[in-house]
DNA sequence: TGTAATGATACCATAATAGTATCATTTGTC
DNA sequence: GACAAATGATACTATTATGGTATCATTACA
């Protein structure tokens, strides 16, 4: 079971990457170099930001992405809402027995919770956090 | 994105199913009857559980299935584990940029909380705590 | 006006999940 | 012992979600 699926995955790398050359803006060749992510993939992860305001594009020549707002307001949440449709872990599976719509059930119950939780620690996840973590890890 | 597939969905309940009927052996057309799953389909995940001896099996005429041991011992994570390998949430996307291998990195951190705390809700509950549950919905 | 970029969109491939079919084996009953 | 009613084993098919490709149109700079 998957948390976060590749369209996600790349979206972050790509995000990450951009927000890292400040105001310049970078073209899909540019990323594909150096993420080695699949070319049309790509451009249609990074034309799907362009739609959701994550980021700006530029056509023409010299043309390319950069982030709609500063790092620290784009959040992994909006990146998993915009390409997995939120995370929506579970309507209830027990559709008749054992517990035909009662609140107090107890794996709704948990669901719910873990839901709830898992919203909670991604929205804590910014591109500028992870590009910290990334510092870090070339400095070392 | 799905907490719980339907195979684990269905074993849940044809083991909350079975757990009400005490000792009594209960048969697939009576599974199938009652809950209207799938046959074949219900039969391969009956064999499995017997197979993790979660169930115990009596075939011949008049067999069928009896929970292996008692219900507050039969763990929904169990069956998670059997038919969805663990949740094993997310081996880390991120395989080179932006962390390599960091032990601080925020997002791996993230994960592997809301792994740990979506186990922790799923060993609360067993097969007694549902039927339990079930049990207030019918008497209301 | 040519070229380097993105926009839009339709299509294909792969893998995971869900479901089916069939034959073999065991066991109770007449 | 024969038959029927159940499960065991296993191989196959179908559907859906995900991952990926290809192509043509549009924009903007030089
Ligand atoms: S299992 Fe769905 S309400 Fe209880
Ligand atoms: S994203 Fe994987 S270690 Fe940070």
């Amino acid at each position: 079971m998957k948390l976060i699926t590749r369209n996600t995955d790349y979206a972050l790398r790509a995000a990450c990457y951009i927000a890292a050359q400040r105001q310049r803006t970078v073209s899909v060749p540019e990323l594909v170099n150096k993420l080695r992510i699949p070319r049309q993939f790509l451009r249609k992860i990074l034309q799907v930001l362009n739609q959701h305001n994550i980021l700006l594009s530029h056509k023409g020549t010299g043309g390319g992405f950069i982030l709609a707002r500063p790092a620290d307001k784009i959040f992994l949440l909006d990146l998993i809402r915009i390409f997995q449709g939120g995370l929506k872990i579970n309507k209830c599976m027990f559709k008749k027995s054992p517990c035909p719509n009662v609140k107090s059930c107890a794996l709704r119950k948990r669901i719910i919770k873990i839901e709830e939780f898992a919203y909670s620690q991604f929205k804590r996840v910014t591109l500028s956090v992870l590009m910290k973590a990334s510092k870090k890890a070339n400095v070392k």
